[in-house]
DNA sequence: ATTACTTAATTGACGTGTCAATCATCAGCC
DNA sequence: GGCTGATGATTGACACGTCAATTAAGTAAT
């Protein structure tokens, strides 16, 4: 392997670092600029956007703790914190399941349904405001592109992380 | 305005939200994989890594408060959290200013830019594998443009939000 | 049926982030 | 000096996220 040929250089030039840096920063206040309109608009953050969406589209307005955390890309105990919080706050309801009584059924409450019915229409117009009007059409199409395979990239590098000679 | 015309419509259509959820997710793993890989390799965190990489870059290794934040981009309460912990570890210290003793100079300790040597090589490294070795270069090149051209929107459209016709 | 293993979910501890309230100091003014 | 208002920073309360440990219930082997 060469030194200082391309596919040996560890580090990125900072030309590469700064277009990460931008990114980043980017990521970072569009993330906030969101959570803060969905707060102020609604109430609600956006965790508990993510679950009362999954939970509208569900059948019976009802899903497995489980099912519930794969389908919005949770760890367990993070749900079921985030759970007890909605819980106290009478956005949805805990039952045992009756087939696997481990399971726990996590049903959205009516409150929690319009609740979710609120806060939709006002967080996707921001979405649009923030996020839609600011490009080109040719740069969301791009975005969507890019999105993909870095996602699918960085599955495949995480896994060799975990592999021996992975770090 | 004509109803239903493309500028009058408000929420993003399915296409445009499937991106946008693309988007979202990804630079969601991207931020975790980050997170997780500072932290198994320093036992850092990203906002401990900010904080030691503006010291380190600092005159004498120290900082005003508030210039630290406005230099991370931090609110300073956040900051003034952060810093309490990084106190307690020993990476930095702080101190009265002399010339306006309302503020504070912080101070990277030898242990600090001890561990922030030993988390930067690491972190770039991650950074290049999880991010840039992704990208074709015109994709890089897009981002930046395009992250560049997302920031200003935003800040431009977060002003007419707080203005009374705003929202 | 008891033991052992696995799986579903919760809990506790602790680091992180935001908001509102507070404390201390500085600057201008009388 | 002694107000007053702005500014730098901290604090407390509370929501959020992760990790490791735990509880509870299902499954399999003997």
């Amino acid at each position: 392997m060469e030194h200082s040929s391309k596919s040996a250089r560890q580090s990125p030039t900072p030309d590469e670092l700064a277009v990460w840096r931008e990114y980043v920063e980017t990521a970072e206040a569009l993330r906030q600029a969101l959570a803060a309109g969905l707060q102020s608009t609604s109430g609600v953050s956006p965790g508990d956007y993510a679950v009362l969406l999954a939970l509208s589209e569900a059948h019976g307005h009802k899903l497995r703790s489980s099912v519930l955390a794969e389908g919005i890309g949770w760890e367990r105990s993070r749900l079921s914190h985030h759970l007890g919080r909605m819980e106290n706050r009478g956005l949805i309801r805990r039952r045992k399941s009756g087939s696997d009584s481990r399971g726990a059924e996590v049903e959205l409450t009516d409150d929690g349904a319009r609740t979710f019915r609120a806060s939709s229409a006002p967080h996707l117009r921001l979405v649009r405001r923030f996020f839609i009007d600011a490009l080109a059409p040719e740069d969301l199409e791009a975005i969507g592109r890019v999105a993909k395979s870095l996602r699918r990239h960085l599955n495949e590098v995480a896994v060799e992380s975990v592999s021996p000679d992975g770090g």
